[in-house]
DNA sequence: GGTGTCATGTGAATCGGTGCACAAGCGCGT
DNA sequence: ACGCGCTTGTGCACCGATTCACATGACACC
C-alpha cells in the first residue's frame, strides 16, 4: 500500500493530544535515572490506559522491547521528533493584557521549545513598554516581527471583539499555527491550523457537572 | 432501562463542551436584537455542522418552532440553566504567579458566573500581598477561604512540582471541581471533577500539525 | 382556506477512539 | 541449553460522536 519510506506519516489526532503528555513523563523519569520504561508506568504517569499508550506508541518509530520496555531516552527523542521536528518555533503573542503579560512569561513555552519571540498590541498606550525584556510592538509591525523572527505560532490574547482582526493579521503575516485564548470563535483559512483555549468555557463545563451531580445526588447517591 | 421520568437529565460529554460556544454567540445575538436564531446561523456562529447543533439543542428543553428557528432568550435561559443552573459559581484560585495573577484579573470568569472569591499560595513572600483587590492567603487556610466564601470550583495555577499538593488540598476542602492550569498529571478521587488545560501542551499539537505539513508538503502539496 | 416554503427533529450509517484479551517475543535464571 | 515470566504489539468488539438525509410540522402568503 505505502511507499514502504513512511510508516510514521499519520498519527491519530488523539494519539497526538496525549504524546506531550508523555514527553513530560518521560523527561521526569530520564532525570530520575530510569533508563527503561513499561507501558503501564508510563500509562499510570499520563493517567491512561496502558494499551492505549502501546498503540500511541506504536505509530512512531519508538519500538519497544518486549519483556523490558520501553528505552526512555529513544522514546523522547521519537515523540520530540514528531512533536515539531525538535526544532524551536518562536512564537508571537498578539494581545498584551493581563493574559498576554502572563504567556509572555510563562516559563513553560521556553522549556517546551516554543520561545517568545515578539509581543504586538493595537493599543499605543501598551506600544512600547517593555515586558519581560521584550519591547511591545505595534500590530502593525506584525509581519515585520514574523518575519524577523520567522515566528511560526501566534498566539491570540486579545479581547474577544479583536480576536477576528488579531487572527486576520497573524494569516495574512504567514502564520500558519494559531492559538486563540480569547473567547470568541475566529474563522481561519483551511490551511491555518486553529486551537481554542477558552478558560471561561472551562469552568462552565466544569459547572455542568457540579450542578448535575447535586441536582441527582439530592435523589440518588449513586455516582457511574 | 430509564425510569422515564428524566428527558434531560444526560447530556452527551460532547454536547456540553459546545454549550458554552452556543451561549456565547447567543448572547451576542441577542444583544443585536435578534429574537430567533435557525440552526444553520448557530452552526456558522459556533463554527460546528448545523445538524449537531440541533441534536445538541434537543438534548434540553429547548424546542424549536419548524419553519422559524429557535427563540433565542428562551435557549439563552436553558443553555444558562443547563450549565449550573444560574447559580454563580465562586472560584478559588491556588497560586498566584504570573499566570495566577492574570486569571485572577480576567473578566470572562465574573462575566460567566464565577467570581473569584479566594487567592490562596504557599509562599510566604506571596502570601499577603494585594492582587486586584484581594489579598492573598495561606495555602493553609485555604479550607477556611472555601467554607466562608462557598467556593464549589478551584483552579491551579501552581509550578507543576506542587500541582499535586494543590489539588489535594483543594480536595481536602471539599472542593468538588479543579481545573488544572499546571502542566501536571495530577491524580484526585473519582467524585472530584477534573479538567486539565495545559498551554505548553496545545502548543505542541500545533507543532505536529505543522512539521507534518512540512514534512509532506516538500513532495506533494495536496492538503486533505 | 389551501398551498408552498422553510426549518426542526431524528433514524441510521459511518467514523474515530478505547480497552480487552491474547499471541508473539525477549531476557534471565537455573 | 531450556523454560518461565514479563512485556510488547495488535485484532476485535464496543461505545460515543458526527453527519447525512428525510419525514414532520409550522408559518406566510395568496
Amino acid at each position: 500500500m505505502n511507499g514502504g519510506s513512511d510508516r510514521r506519516e499519520v498519527i491519530p489526532e488523539a494519539t497526538v493530544a496525549r504524546l506531550p503528555v508523555y514527553l513530560r513523563g518521560l523527561v521526569e523519569l530520564a532525570d530520575s535515572g530510569m533508563a527503561t520504561v513499561s507501558s503501564v508506568e508510563l500509562a499510570d504517569l499520563a493517567g491512561v490506559n496502558a494499551a492505549n499508550v502501546r498503540k500511541d506508541l506504536s505509530y512512531l518509530h519508538a519500538h519497544g522491547t518486549r519483556g523490558v520496555g520501553y528505552q526512555v531516552d529513544h522514546l523522547i527523542g521519537e515523540i520530540s521528533l514528531a512533536l515539531g521536528g525538535g526544532e524551536p518555533s518562536p512564537v508571537v503573542i498578539v494581545g498584551i493584557g493581563n493574559l498576554g503579560r502572563a504567556l509572555s512569561q510563562y516559563d513553560g513555552f521556553v522549556a517546551g521549545g516554543f520561545p517568545v519571540a515578539g509581543l504586538v498590541d493595537a493599543d499605543p498606550a501598551v506600544v512600547g513598554r517593555y515586558i519581560g525584556g521584550r519591547v511591545v510592538r505595534p500590530v502593525e509591525e506584525l509581519a515585520d516581527v514574523v518575519a524577523e523572527s520567522g515566528c511560526t505560532v501566534g498566539i491570540i490574547a486579545t479581547p474577544s471583539t479583536s480576536a477576528q482582526e488579531a487572527a486576520d493579521h497573524l494569516v495574512a503575516a504567514g502564520v500558519p499555527s494559531i492559538l486563540n485564548f480569547a473567547p470568541a470563535v475566529v474563522h481561519v483559512p483551511e490551511d491555518v491550523d486553529l486551537r481554542q483555549v477558552d478558560l471561561a468555557t472551562e469552568l462552565q463545563i466544569l459547572g455542568y457537572h457540579q450542578h448535575r451531580r447535586m441536582a441527582s445526588g439530592a435523589n440518588a447517591g449513586a455516582v457511574g
